[in-house]
DNA sequence: GTCCTCCGTTTACAAATGTAATCTACAATT
DNA sequence: AATTGTAGATTACATTTGTAAACGGAGGAC
């Protein structure tokens, strides 16, 4: 189960079609990401190849086909890289920086509410300030 | 004005420190760095020549020693990071993963203000479904 | 004034990434 | 059966990234 995931953002394409086709040949993920960009077929074969070996991609043979099938959830990919980012970022900052997101993306009436109760829960126990954590422990002219 | 910042993890470690002390000098970033992580002072010093480079980050020659200072604001760059993040995942799911992020990172008072804010504000005009944006055009099996 | 140190620059080199051609073996066609 | 189209595997190669040593000059120590 790919747990850490160095996954670059060529492979990213190859992984949501996948994902949102749950499962798929070569041929089929080739002839999407051929179109929406402009890899040749080889290219997308690699970048499968090596979602494979990075065990994020399983492939089960069919005959002489391939079928691949995603090893680890959107979500969780999703989650895994959102977290990730924010945690390497300025702590003081990441309020106002989802502030900004928010408007930003597209979010539907229910996602709105999600929010909205989650924030309500947080409210209960969150601190006036968040302390900024960019700079190592000692100070500055140790 | 570095536009589009194709910048590293471990760049933008580097980063980190010289936005917060808004001024530093390669010793400065150096004892920082070389005690955060196992990086020899050779390391930092060749990521701070590489910021300089790419324009992130500007070098005044003071004498025999460099200060360094961003070229790009902390928040602008969070921003673009994190927009460019949503942007590249799929849509429909954006809004659980921001749920879920809001859960795992700290946030004060007056930042969760201000997300209701925006949220309320946005709710006015949001849809009821977002759609999924991770196959190209073309459907399946064409 | 000489020597050492510190800083910036140059060079180094392996691994990862982006991008792809080629080769090989089965499958479908004729 | 011979041919041809494909899918998967192997190989290729430039660029970027991580990680660092080596070099060369300016300033400070003595």
């Amino acid at each position: 189960m790919a747990n850490d995931l160095p996954i670059t953002t060529s492979e990213w394409e190859v992984m949501r079609i996948v994902w949102t086709l749950e499962k798929a040949t070569s041929s089929e993920i080739i002839n999407l990401l051929v179109k929406k960009r402009t890899w040749k077929a080889s290219t997308v074969k690699t970048l499968i190849g090596r979602l494979v070996q990075k065990g994020m991609l399983t492939a089960t043979k069919e005959g002489h086909t391939n079928t691949y099938q995603c090893a680890i959830a959107e979500r969780t990919a999703m989650q895994e890289e959102a977290t990730r980012l924010f945690k390497n970022m300025c702590a003081m900052k990441n309020g106002e920086v989802l502030a900004e997101l928010i408007q930003e993306i597209q979010l539907s009436k229910s996602d709105i509410q999600k929010l909205q109760d989650a924030l309500t829960a947080k409210e209960q126990t969150a601190p006036d300030q968040v302390a900024c954590n960019c700079i190592p422990k000692e100070e500055t002219t140790e």
